[in-house]
DNA sequence: TAATATGTATAGTATAAATTGAACAATTTG
DNA sequence: CAAATTGTTCAATTTATACTATACATATTA
């Protein structure tokens, strides 16, 4: 029979490896969701070779992750006065992080959409009315119409994106039924 | 100057590319996205060996593809009587792809978390009111603190997939701002 | 039932990604 | 200013993933 401190780190390793796989649904490593997962249930900030050790990783990955980390705003870091080293803490808001990184991947998403559309639609425009080949023409015309519908796509996304950015969202879903303050 | 036929497949491809891009954001290689990028341009069933060619991939790696495509209907099987060929057409509607997607993600991330709550749970809850040694005792009760947090998120997103699945999120923001029926 | 066609599974190869150790730059301390 | 500390970059290695060619199973036709 284990003792309690032994339990204690099982619970804790089993929720990380937890939150470290959920990450990976996000497109980090589960490595670096390691990282995320160790600092989320550090009451206090780490430094690098805090974490190294906890992790059991090379300081050169651990830095690299991190930076991913502070990159997607996951982690943010801070000072502690009288320590020469960077520290770092987690954003534990969980809402925040899935709204921050849902809204950049749709705004990413259309961007890559728009991007070619730009290139593309002037020129099957150009087809679809002055084309003399009716077979071109029609195709041109088809294609058309498939980038005007995903513009509705897009258009939806984006509203989508902006009511979790303003908040708006929270009119429909509200944040917490019953209790406490933002 | 190119001509038009070469015009209108440059378009093409482009934006075969673009949405290859995209359907990384969603977790497949450029590969299986331009399979899907070729169907959704395409305006007749496809076999397997027609998407071969387009794609100008090995067989094996289109019948994978097709499979990872399939089980996410993102595309569907159809015959084509007289063939004996399967034929394959893409699920045009991005939103509805979309959404599928988003629902089938958000709810992996939920079990996976209370897959390991379930098991962490009821130890620390043992620890943090039976325990002796204060140190633990505080320890255990800031941990369960963070897993009781993590469910108020759950249940957020929870909302969000359900009202995403019914359709009820349409009421907050229409699917077509102006026209057309469903 | 033999011959053909179609799609899938398998195993090997090629490609890409993650991880590390060591060198480096920047900063701080004595 | 030398020595030490910290974090990052880079090349090399390991590991994982994607892809292909081949063999296989299944279904279809004659």
């Amino acid at each position: 029979m284990k003792n309690e401190e032994e339990i204690l780190a099982h619970s804790r390793d089993m929720m990380i490896s937890a939150i470290a796989q959920t990450m990976v649904i996000y497109g980090v490593t589960p490595s670096v969701g390691r990282i995320y997962g160790v600092l989320y249930f550090s009451t206090e900030p780490m430094s690098l070779d805090d974490i190294k050790t906890q992790v059991a990783m090379s300081k050169a990955s651990v830095s690299n992750g991190m930076r991913e980390l502070l990159e997607t705003e996951m982690v943010i870091k801070v000072w502690k006065k009288g320590d020469r080293k960077d520290h770092y803490v987690a954003e534990k808001d969980f809402l925040k992080n899935f709204l921050s990184f849902f809204i950049k991947k749709i705004r990413h998403e259309r961007n890559l959409i728009i991007k070619a559309t730009e290139q593309a639609q002037p020129n099957l425009e150009k087809i679809a009315t002055n084309s003399e080949d009716k077979q071109l023409k029609e195709e041109a015309r088809k294609d058309l119409d498939l980038i005007k519908e995903s513009y509705s796509y897009f258009e939806w996304t984006m509203q989508l994106a902006n009511a979790m950015e303003s908040g708006e969202i929270f009119n429909f879903i509200p944040k917490n039924p019953e209790k406490k303050e933002e």
